[in-house]
DNA sequence: ACAAATTAGGCAATCGATAGCATGAAAATG
DNA sequence: CATTTTCATGCTATCGATTGCCTAATTTGT
């Protein structure tokens, strides 16, 4: 009884054929509202449920669509996610997740994986720019599977993306350390190959230069995105001679270890030093010596994405579309670059 | 060139049959060593990738596997999600996430979305207790698809689930608390009609009695999981004529809200009130003054949960396995409940 | 050298749903 | 009343991979 039935035991049922039943659970004109009627009870009754591998088979559509994310556990893939899912449910899109945790074997593997599956479409945020899966990209276009990258995006021809203004907002977030008084600006920063980390680095400097501030070399430090890179920053820049007044940081993790390493050496915060971060983790909310951060707008970025990726999945005319979106982010002002004035 | 290449196209290719190239690439001993060297090397040169979706309709099993959740994007899920990939992944698994926002309605059309799209067996954690979904739940047991819940878990017969122990977890929060010299413990609740909230009710409760300490109803608020919710509580309970000089909370957000309000009241922490939270939630790490909380050990969770799916999955014998898995969750004791000893 | 046994591979059905073409019967038309 | 339409279904192929059963060719045994 339990076991799935099928649009052949319906018919089986009903002494009708397969094709009958069929249409009738699809409110095919061509059957008769008595006929439409009885299959839809029987259907009912007997607990049918439409089996997606069999149509997706048969229609090549298999509705489901692959996300490719560095790993999930962390608040800024997490609601990127949520926002992608969001976006894609009322579609009856399912979303398949995929971890690379950084490693590029891993991601071939999970792009092959999600091509195996037939996916409609894949979204992923590169796990870095090393040039070797660009050839097993190629091929994913080449199979008209299409591609969006969002946040840390490969510039691909052809291929379209979702990021945010990370020039822009590094720009904001440097200037505004600047207005608050500070002159000696250092800047945490992630891997430059990184287009996102590139682009950031260029905003913090134009800023600089813009402010007639000199850029210094010995400012820029670039760590991984953890506490402890935070901390090992801050000790590093504490023993130049002329030591910087502020630290803008690509890392909120960083920030969050910097401004314990600083208060350790006794350093008050926001007075003798300025601290701004960048993910707006929920957590730089939440401490007390709260920290300034740039927004990235993660749910907005997830749905922008799945919307670019829909476009694209319904796109029906020969000419390929490429979009390039680049979201605007905020600049949370909080206490660790908030001075007070007097 | 580019476009999907199938068996067919490799036997038209050689002039053999697909099922030939079929077992040649499964490497059937009936095919003889040459073959399958040609088979392989054509297969490669076309670029074939085999069509998981007939397998899928073919096998009856689709190698995917259902993640319902209320949402993911909270640290809590995220991990958990983690867990269950990384478990999940070296079988060649997929994993379809869900998310119902904690409503009911949609949690079954999750549930019928995952049974459509033939999955060989459904992770979930329930959106609440009543007893709505119940009957669908036993459709799925019904179809012999294989489900497993974790942490908000139902009690069905039959069915397996992975919890941690939570009465034993805020048994020993409790019992820190009064080791650290606290006597008028308040309790943090979450909807005590969650099974998980009515066990941590009970090893709070039995701990008290166990020390010879006064269960006191006034001391238990039930809170939703916000920094809100536990600034509301404390204002409540410090408008009791006997305040409470310590409070666990089954939520670090709830307790993270006590605890800035305990301090806009010039309470200090923890020389005179003490505060444990619930979660191990990152920021309790983080927080200058960290709060004490319970790890729930998210990613083991999740791996667990994928374990016993698996076990389930590949369990051939006629018998169900029912399994309560129920691990062991640490207590972390952090400065918001350390009182220095004098 | 002939029967038996092995080898290597082909044929066709199957998984479940769909859609083009065909068909029998009823209804409409002249 | 004969004929053309329309209507409601049925038949069958298809999507791609697998597998039970069958067969032609080669090898082994005696």
């Amino acid at each position: 009884m339990s076991e799935k039935a099928t649009i052949y035991d319906i018919a089986k049922e009903l002494n009708i054929s397969a094709a009958t039943v069929s249409r009738a659970l699809n409110n095919n004109p061509k059957i008769s509202e008595s006929t439409i009627k009885l299959v839809m009870d029987t259907a009912a009754k007997m607990n049918y449920k439409q089996n997606k591998l069999a149509l997706a088979l048969r229609s090549g559509k298999s509705n489901s669509i692959g996300v490719i994310v560095p790993r999930i556990n962390t608040n800024f893939f997490a609601s990127i996610i949520r926002g992608i899912e969001d976006e894609l449910y009322p579609h009856k899109y399912n979303v398949i997740i995929c971890q690379t945790n950084e490693d590029e074997k891993r991601e071939s593997e999970n792009i092959n994986m999600l091509l195996n599956a037939q996916v409609d479409g894949i979204l992923m945020s590169a796990s870095n720019v090393k040039a070797e899966n660009d050839k097993l990209i190629k091929r994913v276009l080449d199979k008209k599977v299409p591609l969006i990258f969002f946040d840390r995006k490969k510039n691909i021809d052809g291929v379209s993306s979702v990021t945010i203004n990370d020039y822009g907002a590094a720009y904001a977030a440097t200037l505004h350390l600047i207005k608050e008084g500070c002159s000696k600006i250092a800047y945490l920063t992630g891997d430059r190959s990184l287009e996102i980390y590139e682009n950031r680095f260029n905003g913090y400097k134009q800023a600089l230069l813009d402010n007639d501030l000199v850029y210094r070399e010995d400012y820029v430090i670039q760590t991984k995105s953890s506490v402890e890179a935070g901390e090992i920053a801050v000790k590093q820049l504490l023993e130049l001679k002329d030591k910087p007044d502020a630290i803008f940081s690509s890392s909120d993790f960083a920030a969050l270890g910097a401004i314990q390493e600083l208060k350790v050496n006794g350093i008050n915060i926001p007075e003798d030093f300025c601290v701004v971060g960048f993910g707006n983790e929920p957590f730089t909310k939440f401490m007390e010596l709260s920290i300034s951060s740039v927004d990235q707008c993660t749910l907005e970025m997830g749905k922008m994405a799945a919307q670019v990726l829909l476009e694209q999945i319904n796109n029906t005319e020969s000419f390929k579309i490429e979009k390039k979106v680049v979201l605007n982010s905020e600049l949370l002002i909080r206490k660790s670059s908030t001075r007070v004035l007097t």
